[in-house]
DNA sequence: CCGTATCCGATCCGATACTG
DNA sequence: CAGTATCGGATCGGATACGG
């Protein structure tokens, strides 16, 4: 399986990239929020949908499911009838939060450059 | 238009969160590698297009679009011929490297984590 | 309550062809 | 060189129905 070798100055940011294997996985619609809203305190699948109005099930348990497989959240049933489930962020979800919040609190500072550029460049087009 | 009230403890985060505003425009495949490669200096379409590789002239060209339509990018069009067209990292753009390498730095440093998590999880699966 | 299974329309995405 | 236009397959995402 030999792979062809890129020039130096050609980095495979495709298959190298270690940023893609984060952001494939929690830079869908749902993660973050969904994280935020453990990072408060262990909760049950319909509470957490109750948080984020306009979730499906659907959705929501594919989220889940994901951040469960990569460590970010722990998934607990409690065998009662019927049956519940609770989830709770992991050590290591909670520290995502931190860099994630940087990100965040950036958008809140920079929300409004971005929009006006957004207009700006609409108008462009139409003008 | 008269919007339903949300309960207290039930926030819209489908409307209010200001991260989706930003997720939504550059937490795609591309965004995050085009600013890192133009953080280096301005460079042309092509040559965007060289260092990324797997991306196709489509994806690449939406991408810019959008990173220009959020203040993120600048588009310069040298008129010789054929066309030169010179993309570069706005300031903006620029500030929004220091939040996303804090991701970036979260992932090197979480990635082994991560893959375990993983590992342990498909295994669960199958086992 | 907490899912899984299925259907189906909307959307993405790459490949290809063409243009100034 | 730097795009635009178009097409078809793959994938996403919601709605619905059903099961432990």
């Amino acid at each position: 399986m030999l792979k062809e070798t890129p020039t130096p100055e050609c980095l495979d940011f495709t298959k190298a990239c270690p940023s893609r294997l984060l952001f494939d996985q929690i830079g869908d619609k749902w993660s973050m929020m969904v994280l935020t809203v453990l990072d408060s305190g262990p909760m049950r699948f319909n509470a957490i949908k109750r948080r984020l109005e306009g979730v499906t099930q659907k959705a929501l348990t594919q989220c889940l499911r994901r951040l469960e497989r990569n460590g970010l959240v722990q998934r607990r049933v409690i065998p009662v009838s019927p049956v519940a489930v609770e989830y709770s962020i992991t050590p290591l979800g909670r520290s995502l939060q931190i860099p994630f919040k940087a990100l965040y609190d950036w958008m809140l500072v920079h929300l409004d450059e971005v929009e006006s550029a957004r207009n700006e460049f609409d108008h462009r087009l139409q003008g």
